[in-house]
DNA sequence: CCCGAGATTGACT
DNA sequence: GTCAATCTCGGGA
């Protein structure tokens, strides 16, 4: 990817991740698939971590574009974000992919789970990538993950975002439909 | 200092 | 469909 992808706005690399691939390095394997469903966080919406300035939490987000920003869900679960714009708090959140590589591996990671329920949310993504929370402001670059475009044709929705209950008015969820 | 809510998931009714 | 699990931050006392 070139440098400039990541500096776009964070609505904006929402909707160019969806249909591309992302790949895990591991240990002697691999595993990803094709990102299927992305949400946008800017500093400026109050549903986002950012809203209220930078913590030590979420310093990630006010990182270099390209930046891994992980966050502890529910004190349980860990989710995936990509820092974009310009080190002014904005981020795309992976919620959900559809495994094509390592898929064994990805289902043994997440205890067996139904093929359809393996990466379909965003602390489901991070648990079958087999994903560390350390890689928290790490640059993606310097990651075990790796994007890669698809010539895949899909065709972008726009929805209002789930799970929160501010700015639920902006259509800044994104989800990928296969189109033949 | 204490309390409540949240970018969620999975087990159970 | 309902609900508990469990950590961080923001707001109020």
């Amino acid at each position: 990817m070139n440098k400039n992808f990541y500096s776009q706005p964070a609505p904006e690399l929402a909707k160019q991740l969806l249909g591309m691939m992302l790949v895990v390095h591991n240990e002697a394997q691999q595993c990803g698939g094709i990102i299927i469903e992305t949400e946008a966080y800017t500093a400026l919406d109050p549903a986002s971590h950012s809203y209220r300035g930078e913590t030590a939490r979420n310093s990630a987000m006010f990182s270099a574009p390209g930046t891994l920003y992980v966050y502890r869900s529910y004190g349980i679960h860990y989710c995936l974000n990509i820092v974009c714009g310009n080190q002014d708090g904005q981020a795309v959140l992976i919620r959900a992919v559809l495994p094509t590589i390592g898929v064994e591996l990805m289902q043994r990671n997440r205890n067996s789970a139904p093929h359809h329920r393996i990466a379909n949310g965003p602390g489901n993504v991070f648990q079958a990538l087999g994903l560390h929370p350390d890689i928290n402001n790490i640059h993606i670059a310097k990651s075990p993950l790796q994007l890669k475009a698809s010539k895949i044709p899909i065709q972008i929705h726009a929805t209002p975002r789930i799970g929160i209950s501010k700015a639920t008015d902006v259509l800044w969820r994104y989800i990928a439909e296969f189109v033949e």
